[in-house]
DNA sequence: AAGTTAAGAAACAATTTTTATCTTTTACCT
DNA sequence: AGGTAAAAGATAAAAATTGTTTCTTAACTT
């Protein structure tokens, strides 16, 4: 993936605090602004955790990444992709993707009801497979 | 409602400060901490804010209380009743509840997929019926 | 390639949000 | 009514987030 692209096409500079803050996304995923803290400070000893909250913050409002609110747990933060739903675990903790279609989920409104959905954020707590064979 | 009984099923005490903030969740039906704050220091001037965080942690480890997680928004927290979605309008803010059935959305899940869901949550956003007629 | 400039990083302070600790008060059980 | 443990109030502390100022660098202009 090209991230130096991504980040010119919202007119943000590309640095290499940035390239390695979508790295590190990418590489896990979903990751929380203070597992993200960690391990980029292992790339950039000197970051100050402002830089990191203001630049995932400026990553939000251009539409490159997305906050992902769970259930009783912190925030954890993805790269945008097609819309998708999470599939978390309350046993081992674990998060991931699923891929359900949205557009079905926005169609099971009640008939009658006027709101028009432009998103809809879905997240399934439940016990994973693993967590299962145990 | 009897907010006492629900008090005591779950071996919390009943004091008036408990009853407020049942009262005012039930009330406004969504509410946020900081809402909830000004609301009930109108009734108990000298409550501290440790208090209201206290009770509201203490009602949603008892299962009395759920804290509902809204995308780009402050948490807002409710009384728990029949499982259902949100509707969050992204021009007015308005907040309210839908009947979905959260079985047939935990249905959706791919075919295959072994991870055993117990709960869900489900937010639209999107423009409300006021918000159209505008 | 060197110079210019405006965005971003770092350092640090200040807010805001949440939790912990301690003392006083009160609900609730004999 | 009296005893006791839980809860409220009052701070203080910790954790999370945002703001400010200065220094550095990416990217544009010659
Ligand atoms: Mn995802
Ligand atoms: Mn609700
Ligand atoms: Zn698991
Ligand atoms: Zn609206």
């Amino acid at each position: 993936m090209n991230y130096e692209q991504l980040l010119r096409e919202r007119d943000l500079k590309v640095t290499p605090q940035r390239l390695g803050i979508l790295t590190l996304m990418h590489q896990s995923g979903h990751i929380s602004i203070e597992d993200l803290y960690v391990k980029i400070s292992r790339q950039f000893s000197s970051i100050s955790l402002a830089t990191l909250y203001k630049n995932v913050h400026a990553m939000i409002e251009t539409a490159l990444v997305k906050e992902v609110k769970i259930p009783n747990m912190k925030s954890k933060y993805e790269i945008i992709k097609a819309p998708h739903a999470h599939l978390f675990c309350t046993q081992c903790g674990s998060f991931e993707d699923v891929t359900v279609p949205m557009e079905e989920i926005e169609a099971m409104l009640p008939h009658g009801i006027q709101f028009k959905p432009t998103e809809s954020s879905l997240v399934y707590s439940g016990i994973c497979e693993a967590c299962q064979n145990k």
